[in-house]
RNA sequence: GCCUAGAUAGCUCAGUUGGUAGAGCAGAGGACUGAAAAUCCUCGUGUCACUGGUUCGAUUCCGGUUCUAGGCA
């Protein structure tokens, strides 16, 4: 019997830390590759949060269709598997139009679930596990949250810090709703190979310079209006414990508009933060496997340069056209 | 010009009853599999302003110099 070799469909991606300018690559080589962009970002889902999420507008797209951006309202909650399984069904669209989906944005943990499908299983999930133990956690403290996980599943208990509060409760939930230990199906998920033949870009750049464009990045959302838009969205009655709310520059603004701060405190905070995350997703990027990273500076800063450089690839090695 | 208080890690400061020093922030590295723009872990040698003196030994005490802030003229 002959082995139907299962033709894997192809897919780009193109990411890297926050303000390296993945928006309009990307659009440039969707262009070029005649594809359509699915956003891999947690905080363009949502619906009236554009200057703090340096959402891309219209006049940016170039008729470009994107996808996975203001599908909600701030109050509504998402996650990974909420992305995973609508990412999945637009690709299957993309594919049915005979185009090529090209995975943009910098949320690493969502590109990760959809290129390796990891296997979020249904739950009815109505969060009262989790509820639960963050009551325990304030009476009784991390350790003993900490300790009852040991009991469980000593291997997570092993890795998860105590003071990992989430994590730690996470772990406890996953075995509670499916009885099994979260460490093993870590170590399942991480075996697996992508469904997918795909070209997995991460753009970087000069830390000191990415620091300057981040700073000045968020001078120009002050410049735009971000308080006005973060008022709105409070009149609206989004507040801080809401998943949107923690986005940065939300959070920090609603503290101002709460008196919590001063506004100059509020920009400190947001330059410093953002800063932090783009360390935090350049090590997510270096740790995950089969990424090619592009730095800018080997371009000559050019992003045509960078276009060549992934068209050259594709030429080489695939055959997706 | 005089008086007072300072001068210690990139920044803000603590400290050493005289045995060459430590926090926060910044910064760096790492983790992450249903909150991920979230959450968490690890990493601190610097002429203790300069210069004399006392002392076995001074960043620490005393004198002088320079600079900074405040006050008085």
């Amino acid at each position: 019997m002959k082995e139907e070799t299962i033709k894997k469909r192809p897919l780009l991606i193109i990411t890297g830390p926050t303000a390296v300018g993945k928006t309009s690559l990307s659009i440039q080589a969707a262009k070029i590759f005649d594809g359509e962009i699915i956003s891999a970002d947690s905080m363009q889902v949502y619906r009236g949060m554009d200057i703090g999420s340096a959402k891309v507008t219209k006049e940016e797209m170039e008729g470009i269709p994107h996808h996975l951006i203001d599908i909600l309202d701030p109050w509504e909650e998402f996650d990974v598997a909420a992305f995973q399984k609508m990412a999945k069904q637009v690709i299957e669209d993309i594919y049915s139009r005979g185009k090529l989906p090209v995975i943009a944005g910098g949320t690493g943990f969502y590109i990760q679930a959809l290129l390796y499908d990891i296997n979020f299983q249904e739950t009815e999930d109505d969060g009262s596990i989790r509820k639960e133990l963050e009551n325990l956690e304030r009476e009784k403290g991390a350790e003993y949250l900490h300790q009852m996980l040991e009991s469980i599943d000593p291997e997570s208990a092993e890795t998860i810090h105590a003071n990992n509060v989430k994590r730690v409760i996470r772990a406890i939930e996953y075995y509670r709703q499916t009885g099994k230990k979260i460490s093993q199906h870590n170590q399942e998920e991480r075996q697996k190979t992508s469904p997918y033949d795909f070209l997995y870009y991460v753009v970087n750049m000069d830390r000191e310079k990415l620091y300057r464009r981040i700073e000045a990045r968020v001078d120009q959302m002050m410049a735009h209006g971000l308080v006005e838009e973060v008022r709105k969205l409070k009149e609206m009655g989004c507040t801080r414990d809401m998943v949107s709310m923690q986005g940065l520059g939300y959070k920090e603004i609603l503290d101002y508009l709460n008196g919590v701060c001063t506004l100059e405190e509020a920009v400190y905070v947001i330059k410093r933060d953002t800063r932090h995350f783009a360390k935090r997703q350049l090590t997510w990027f270096r740790r995950e496997r089969d990424t090619r990273i592009l730095n800018m500076e080997d371009y000559e800063n050019d992003q045509k340069k960078i276009l060549q450089k992934i068209k050259k690839d594709c030429e080489e090695e695939k055959q997706w056209r």
